[in-house]
DNA sequence: ATTATCTATAGATCTATAGATAATGC
DNA sequence: ATTATCTATAGATCTATAGATAATGC
C-alpha cells in the first residue's frame, strides 16, 4: 500500500493514501470543501491532507475552481445518463410511475452512498457562478425529467395544481433530504420510504405506489435474458 | 431620507439606506452572505455596501460569525414562536393535519417573502459549527414539531413506513423549496400548492388535503371574537 | 461625556509563479 | 526526456487593534 514510487520527485512526507496523485487531490479537496466550504478552503489545507505541498497542487489542478467544477461534474454525470436510459423506455417498457420509482430510488442510494457526502457541494453559493454552468444545466434536465414524470405520473388534480417545473423542484428536494440527514449523522434512509413519498407527493394512492414500485424493481433487475441493461 | 445626523463622527461617504448603523450591515451581510457564502465575504466588502469603512464594523460587531449568529436567530425566531403557538392547539382547536397546513403555508410564505433569501444561511457550512447551536437547536425543534404533527396526521402505514424523525426531515426539505426557487429566480410558488404536497407525502388524499386546509383557514383567520390571536 | 465614525497599521494569511531537483522510462 | 515533486517568494489580500476625531446630548 506504501504509494508505488512511479516517475517525478519523491514526496516530502510519503503518505499511504489509494490512488493517483490527482486522485487523492480530489478526495481531501472533496473532504474539506464539504466540510467547511470552498471559500473557507485553502489550498494549503488540501496539500497538507494529501501529504504534498501547497505549490505542487498546481501542477495538477489550475485552482479550487477547477477540482470543485471535477468534482461537480463527475458526481451528477452517473445520475444523468441514469435519468436519460430510464426514461427513454417510458411509456413503453415502464410507466412514468416505475420510472420515477426507480430514479428516485437510485438517486437516493447514490446520495447516501457517495463519499463524503459530496451532494452537499450542490448548495454552495460557489456553485452559482457561470464557471459551472455545465453543472448546472446538467443539474436542471435531472429536474426537468423528474418534472416530465411526476407529470405524467400524477393524479389529474396535482398535475393542473402544481405543474411540471415546481414538480420536479420537489421530487429533487425530497431526494435530496439524504444530504442534511447524513450532514447531521442520521443513519441511512430507508431508499423506499423516499421514492414512496415522492409518489405519494403527485397524488398516487397507496395501491399505485405499490404498483409503481412493482414495475421499478422489474426494470431494475433484467431477469432471465430480458432487453434490460442500464448501462 | 438622507440619514439623520445624529451622535457620532460622520461617514466620510454618507449613503441613503433605511435603519440604524446595526441594521445597515446586518443587511449588507445578509446579501453578501446569500450571494456568496461567508467565508467569501469580507469585512470590507460588508463596510463598502455600507459606506463605511472597514474597521468601524467592529465597533457594532465582533466580526463575521457575530453577525451570521444574529442573522440566524432572528430569521428562525418567528417561525418557532408560530410552531409553539399552533402545536399547543393541537388536537383540541385543530386538528394535526390542519396544523401542518397551516405551517407549512406560513413557512413558505415567510421564506418566500423574507429578504435576500435569507433561509440560504441554513444550508451555509458555517452554520455546522457549535458556534451556532442555539440556532441549530431551534431549527430541530422546528423540525421535530413537523414530524409531530406529521406521524400524527398521517395515515397509519405512511407513520408505520417513516417515522417522525424521517417525516420532520421530509416536510422540512418539501417547505424549502422555496429557497432553490427564489435562487434561481423563480417566482414564489403557490404556498397551498407546498402545503397540500406535504399532507399528500403523509398518505392523506384529495378530501383530507381539502379538509386540512379549511381547518388550518379556521384557524389563521380569527373570524369575529374567536379565541383566535395568534401572536 | 458619549457615540460612531475615522486613519493607520501589524501580523497573518493565501494564491500562483519561477526555477530547482529527484525520481522513472527510453 | 518526462514526470512529479520540491523550495522560495512576490503580491495581494484580510482581520482586528490602537488611537484620533467629529458629531450630539447633557
Amino acid at each position: 500500500m506504501t504509494a508505488r514510487p512511479g516517475p517525478g520527485r519523491p514526496r516530502a512526507t510519503p503518505t499511504e493514501l489509494a490512488g493517483t496523485g490527482r486522485e487523492q487531490i480530489l478526495d481531501a479537496a472533496a473532504a474539506l470543501f464539504v466540510e467547511q466550504g470552498v471559500a473557507a478552503t485553502s489550498t494549503r489545507q488540501i496539500a497538507e491532507r494529501v501529504g504534498i505541498r501547497q505549490a505542487s497542487l498546481y501542477y495538477h489542478f489550475a485552482g479550487k475552481d477547477e477540482l470543485l467544477a471535477e468534482l461537480l461534474t463527475t458526481s451528477v454525470r452517473p445520475s444523468l445518463e441514469f435519468v436519460r436510459t430510464v426514461e427513454a423506455r417510458v411509456p413503453d417498457e415502464v410507466s412514468p410511475a416505475g420510472a420515477l420509482y426507480a430514479l428516485a430510488q437510485a438517486d437516493v442510494a447514490t446520495l447516501a452512498a457517495t463519499p463524503h457526502n459530496i451532494g452537499t457541494l450542490y448548495l454552495l453559493p460557489e456553485v452559482d457562478s457561470e464557471r459551472f454552468d455545465a453543472f448546472r444545466a446538467a443539474r436542471l434536465e435531472l429536474q426537468q425529467t423528474y418534472g416530465r414524470l411526476a407529470a405524467a405520473a400524477g393524479t389529474p388534480a396535482v398535475r393542473a395544481a402544481l405543474g411540471a417545473d415546481l414538480l420536479g423542484a420537489l421530487l429533487i428536494q425530497l431526494v435530496e433530504v439524504v444530504i442534511p440527514l447524513r450532514r447531521a449523522g442520521e443513519e441511512s434512509p430507508d431508499a423506499h420510504a423516499i421514492a414512496s413519498t415522492c409518489l405519494r407527493a403527485c397524488g398516487l394512492d397507496a395501491p399505485a405506489v405499490a404498483t409503481a414500485r412493482a414495475a421499478a424493481e422489474a426494470l431494475l433487475t433484467p431477469t432471465s435474458g430480458a432487453a434490460g441493461r442500464l448501462g
